[in-house]
DNA sequence: CTGAAAGCGCTAACAG
DNA sequence: CTGTTAGCGCTTTCAG
């Protein structure tokens, strides 16, 4: 049944002066960890308040000037488990300093964006993370200006004044495509991800970086305009097989491009990795599932969003007088299946079926 | 560089008051949009709103007694595009209430579980949705004596006490299992979801009843346990398939499994659906962009989100006095490209290599 | 060490 | 139609 008590009578700051006889200022210290309180008064508060069942209104302290001990994050949509990942980092950082968290998407309403950001700002959150923003300079003035705190993911700050984190994306395709060339790839194939996106453009950057740095001449035919989604990398394999001197190997810019490579090649009749090698970026949970399992490219989405939220958090617990900068975290190449040397592949025996030992994190 | 406002003096009701010449008390008239106002003062009040950039402090409206205008939303991880689609029907409908969404995850926190529960019930949100919860059993009944609105989401409720949406589970496998019979298939596998979770029994309950129907005997050997994930389907297929009368068929519990199926199929150098036809459950989007292109049940979950929300505001914001009950929606069988009749394999020809037409949604 | 008192910004009677 | 007046629950001076 549903009871109508439309809020209880919740036990307040009053109820429980009056049941430890002392004022309710005094109780107030306490739940604030004031210094100087008599210990034995500080008990016998502290005791009401647990016989009593007392939870403080979140709304009142905001209301006095305090904090409202929630941040904001702002994402675009629920896409792959990318931002899945990163929101698990978030949510322990968050959870850790006893905050809550509160969730805006962008989805199909880009008009709405800045307008809300500036409600935000006047009251239900205390700082506020943005994931992948699309059109920032929409906001970033209004945010800047406000003094209000914020952090940028995985975004490529053009300015140190832009508290942000992300990877070191140029890095990780560097990594990954070196490692191609290293064990006797010499034309490989790329498939891009979203090019507004930093990431996307950095990752591209290694690419070409890491052809160069291996003697390997640059060559338009092998790259491929994706856009992170899997259909586009299935697309840009088949467009890729295609060539009338395919490359031996594709690194895609993101896991679920790479999946679409892995079905492409599969289509054609051919073989992951014996005739081609596929190398992806991210790690989903997933890339250690397929089979083969996945060569890729291990961005630390978690510990992105954990280090944004304690960046957010510093900002607004303390009174900075300096700009957070941004942060850059480290890829690193997760050796798996789905790649041999071009010349292996004669030799090739097909690994165990079962999924690799590493497949859940 | 950092302004170190800390929270600029924001206009409040008071300073739109002094612009506009009337009581502080009006322009709360105004605001919440009382009817016996004289045209002309709300003008000139919603003028001074306007120029001098008006937004209301959440905190001291509900403070006041009223609504946070925030629902919280607790899951219980990130897994699989699942959890992504239902935020994404919440979403909609919080935001076309211009309400705010606060997001907990129960993740690897078990014990604190029902505990915040109760501090939710005490300000922050106005009511609360429950995705999937693992012992409700533990909050249920805080909640419900506290009169706290609540709505359950793809929970089977075993009372219509409990408010909550789901979809057609058992139908849903019926209808799956059904079609491959039609199709000719006598042996059809079985991989069932996590255990715990009602809707996995419901789709085993659909299968079973489905068999029944079709005159087919149900046989323990064909149903293997899984998890709702990718590689425990890879190792439900690799099971089956080594059957010394291996099924021709196998239906996935839901579409992670079914990929993994897709793996072990391949692995073992059958294709799908020549050699092995499998149907899904949840049509994710990537269920339209793998290949072959899934045939799958589609659970309408962005639609489950969206009605679980509306019936929650329904219960934050009109007095009900009887129960909200629960709501099941239809699944539909998506027919694609995984499943074909066993005796058409023979002539099976290779489809289109491009990914079909409803890749996105 | 602790109490009294003054608001934070807003809504909701209660009087005009 | 509109102004006055209490608070909502809590933090924070300011006095003891």
């Amino acid at each position: 049944m549903i009871t109508k008590v439309r809020r209880s009578p919740n036990t307040t700051i009053k109820d429980i002066a009056r049941e430890s006889g002392v004022s309710y200022s005094t109780v107030s210290r306490v739940i604030n960890n004031f210094e100087h309180i008599k210990p034995e008064t500080r008990e016998r508060v502290m005791d009401a308040m647990t016989r009593l069942g007392y939870v403080a209104n979140q709304h009142a302290r905001s209301l006095v000037g305090g904090r409202s001990q929630v941040i904001g994050l702002l994402i675009h949509a629920f896409d792959s488990s990318y931002i899945g990942q990163i929101i698990q980092g978030i949510d322990e950082a968050v959870a850790e300093a006893h905050y809550d968290l509160m969730l805006y998407t962008t989805h199909r309403r880009k008009i709405r964006e800045s307008s809300f950001v500036v409600s935000l700002a006047r009251g239900l959150a205390d700082g506020l993370l943005l994931v992948l923003p699309r059109d920032i300079e929409a906001y970033l003035d209004t945010l800047g200006q406000q003094g209000f705190p914020f952090v940028l993911i995985d975004y490529a700050a053009t300015s140190s004044d832009v508290p942000s984190v992300n990877a070191a994306n140029q890095q990780g395709a560097y990594d990954a495509t070196l490692y191609l060339a290293k064990i006797g790839h010499r034309r490989i194939g790329f498939i891009t991800g979203d090019m507004v996106a930093d990431s996307a453009q950095e990752r591209l950057m290694g690419y070409k970086q890491a052809l160069a740095g291996s003697g390997i001449a640059f060559e338009a035919e092998l790259v491929f305009q994706g856009d992170f989604y899997q259909s586009k990398g299935f697309e840009g394999a088949n467009s890729l097989l295609s060539l009338d001197n395919p490359p031996t190997a594709i690194f895609a810019s993101n896991d679920m491009i790479a999946f679409g490579v892995y079905e492409a090649v599969r289509n054609r009749g051919l073989r992951t990795p014996e005739d081609v090698s596929v190398v992806g970026f991210d790690d989903i949970p997933q890339a250690a599932q397929v089979h083969p399992s996945l060569t890729t490219v291990r961005q630390p989405l978690q510990e992105m969003g954990r280090i944004a939220t304690q960046m957010l958090l510093r900002w607004i617990e303390e009174d900075l007088d300096e700009p957070l900068g941004y942060t850059q975290l480290a890829t690193e190449l997760i050796v798996r299946d789905s790649a041999c040397s071009p010349v292996d592949s004669v030799f090739y025996r097909s690994r165990s079926a079962m999924p690799s030992s590493d497949e859940r994190r």
